[in-house]
RNA sequence: GCUGCUGUAGCUCAGUGGUAGAGCGCACCCUUGGUAAGGGUGAGGUCGGGAGUUCAAUCCUCCCCAGCAGCACCA
């Protein structure tokens, strides 16, 4: 029998037979170890103990104590352990797919019945009895007739098509958790007991369609979570309930920003302290677009058809578009609006009035623009995905050899906006050609090269999408993650040849041709709304000082003191600071603690003593020690603190000099 | 939009086939207190909307609406 050699992570090199599994090579080093071993890494490939081996390679043995391998084994095992349970529980239930997915599994199912939370428990405890049976885990490559065959009479079609899609040069691969088969790519553990029982949980139902189709059956999808130890899933529901706590419709309603009721679905009534916020992050955007060489323009809101019939909007965009139908007066026939959806039209007509010369370019117009698009009812979520918004948008008009300079350019404004607000951890993603496109190959090729040059050259790496573009252009998305690991879009950068066109955007060149411009569409935050969600939950409602809505509390604590506490918040008021005063008839535990739970950052206690020596006592919030301070202190450090990170950058400029 | 769950006071939530409760908040009174809830009294609800079953529905049934989770969508 012709022999191979195995590589061990320490270097040495053994002989075997080949066709030798890791499960025979563990048990050559140890008996120990053939008990530990849950799967092995073979060149590098994740390797199931029972899989041969049949040329020269680097082999590891993998134990529990490898995090990554034993993770995912875990959660690959529970999804056909419960996809087990479910199935001796309900035989009359299909099973159809079930991937690991980060920190646990899911699995879809097929069932006259819907499961119910109680089901979960019922559930939990079968797949504790699986595992306690110990039993083995074996594997088998199977012919494909042999397959559908046997899906065939087990009666379970989802299967037949799942193995139908497979490419015929795959091998399909069968196995069994005790007598429960199912297809899979594997690997597997050894057996069911080296699942640890205490370290999952099974933790939501909901609908999933079949293969990721809206057309097609709404399976059953459970959720589950799973680690290699217990202490690691306690964790895990530890964060998620931390998480919960920082939802921003909830810190929203706690720290009175806004709310939302029925009458308009989607769309915010911003309160006093949430339009705070709002009004600060657009005036330091609008700051900082107009010294980066934007010119901020407004166009309207309400626009007849005609215009989104040239946009092309009208064709397809309308099912998401708010109608806005007028009976004019005298008129035979009614006037059909829409209230835009984007600025991006409007931009254009600005650009189209008077011509352009090629000096004229890049051309950059800002606009805060306000949007509403009649989002699917399913989509809404608090302030995050919303029907009315607006956008921190804007279009760069250019010529094609500028894309780059000018892509490059609004990366960097991006990454200096999202440093100044508190954000270091930020992803790119490049979206390219789809299926359904306009425009050649060849200027895909070079819009897409632009983009992705322009992202390196600012210094950041991208996650390619392929065939994610707008059916007009490549894009790039640059995404944040929320609280409980949902990933935002926030800025975005879309190259776009085919708007300027069809509207008749055009520059003279330098030969005295009309050519058309290329438009950029981009927004750095994206809209007010969803980012202001995410800054809600990134610092859990403790919002920087500058951005926070109620910045500071003068609280008295006699009555005596409240004229005091008058002059204070006003001294503070002067500054430019925010300040409110409290004088109440309360004890200061308890304005202290309104305060706190309110996320107010300063708060100043005045009683006798301060109001003779002309100082205050400064609590800031998280912080359990006071300290008395004189008030001309505390409003100068509050007059800096209160300062917008680039009037901050201009001042610490400017006394430099 | 789809599947499932939920909807009771401003908020968080209990509860029952015989028209409803708590805590917090709010109002008033007492208390002037030194850094995360001082005490008392009181007001406040068409039990999401509509229809049906019933002598009687907040509770059971059906239909709507909204919220939540996930999926799909996201120019």
């Amino acid at each position: 029998m012709a022999s191979i050699s195995l590589t061990f992570p320490d270097g040495n090199a053994r002989d075997f037979d080949a066709g030798v599994t890791p499960a025979e090579v563990a048990a050559s080093i140890s008996n120990s170890l053939a008990k530990k071993a849950i799967s092995a890494h073979v060149d590098g490939t994740h390797w199931d103990l029972q899989w041969p081996i049949t040329e020269d390679a680097k082999i590891a043995i993998n134990t529990m104590k490898d995090e990554e391998p034993a993770g995912e084994l875990v959660r690959h095992d529970l999804a056909h352990i419960m996809a087990r349970a479910v199935q001796e529980i309900w035989p009359d239930t299909q099973v159809t797919i079930g991937p690991v997915i980060e920190n646990g599994w899911y699995y879809d199912f097929d069932r006259a019945e819907p499961f119910t939370p109680d089901d979960l428990g019922l559930i939990e405890k079968k797949m504790k009895d699986i595992i306690n049976l110990r039993e083995p885990v074996r594997t088998e490559v199977w012919e494909r007739d042999r397959a559908i065959q046997h899906y065939q009479d087990a009666g379970e079609p989802y299967k037949v098509e799942l193995i139908e899609s497979i490419p015929g040069d795959e091998p399909l691969r069968m196995y069994w958790h005790g007598d429960w088969q199912d297809l899979c790519r594997g690997p597997h553990l050894q057996h069911t007991g080296q699942v640890p029982a205490d370290a999952f949980k099974l933790m939501s139902i909901a609908g999933a369609y079949w293969r990721g189709d809206s057309d097609r059956q709404m399976l059953q999808r459970i959720y589950g979570v799973a680690f290699t130890g217990k202490e690691k899933l306690k964790a895990h529901l530890n964060m998620l309930e931390e998480a919960a706590k920082r939802d921003h419709r909830k810190l929203g309603r706690e720290m009175d920003l806004f709310h939302i009721q029925e009458v308009a679905r989607g769309q915010i009534f911003w309160h006093p302290n949430g339009w705070t916020v709002y009004t600060t992050l657009l005036d330091y955007m609008r700051r900082m677009q107009t010294r980066d060489g934007y010119l901020e323009v407004n166009t309207p809101e309400v626009v007849e058809r005609t215009l989104w019939e040239e946009s092309g909007h009208w064709d397809k965009y309308q099912e998401n578009m708010f109608i806005v139908e007028v009976d004019e007066e005298h008129a035979r026939e009614k006037a059909i609006n829409a209230l835009k959806p984007m600025n991006c039209p409007g931009h254009v007509q600005v650009f189209n009035q008077g011509i352009k010369s090629y000096r004229d370019l890049p051309m950059r117009f800002c606009e805060f623009g306000s949007c509403h698009r009649y989002e699917p009812s399913g989509a809404l979520h608090g302030i995050m995905r919303v029907r009315g918004f607006t956008q921190d948008d804007g279009h760069i008009f250019c010529a094609m050899d500028q894309i780059t300079d000018e892509s490059k350019k609004f990366i960097s404004f991006l990454a200096t906006v999202y440093a100044d607000l508190g954000f270091t951890d930020w992803t790119v993603k490049l979206s390219t050609r789809p299926e359904k496109r306009i425009g050649s190959d060849e200027t895909w090729d070079i819009l897409e090269k632009a983009l992705g040059d322009a992202c390196h050259a600012a210094g950041h790496d991208f996650e390619l999408l392929p065939g994610e573009g707008a059916f007009y252009g490549p894009k790039l998305e640059f995404t944040l993650t929320d609280a409980i690991g949902r990933n935002w879009q926030c800025g975005t950068l879309q190259v776009d040849t085919n708007m300027p066109e069809r509207l008749g955007a055009q520059y003279v060149a330098p030969d005295g041709s009309k050519q058309t411009p290329v438009m950029l569409h981009r927004a750095t935050l994206g809209s007010f709304e969803r980012f202001i969600g995410i800054l809600i939950e990134e610092h859990a409602g403790k919002l920087p000082f500058w951005l926070a809505p109620r910045q500071v509390v003068v609280a008295s604590i006699v009555s005596e003191a409240n004229d005091y506490v008058e002059k204070v918040a006003e001294a503070l008021r002067a500054v430019g600071v925010r300040a409110e005063t409290d004088v109440r008839n309360e004890k200061i535990n308890y304005k202290v603690r309104e305060h706190s739970v309110g996320k107010v950052p300063v708060i100043l206690a005045c009683g006798m003593r301060e109001m003779e020596d002309d100082t205050v006592t400064v609590r800031r919030l998280g912080e359990k020690q006071t300290s008395v301070e004189t008030l001309e202190a505390v409003k100068a450090a509050l007059a800096r603190d209160a300062l917008p990170p680039d009037l901050e950058a201009q001042m610490m400029a400017a006394a430099a000099e």
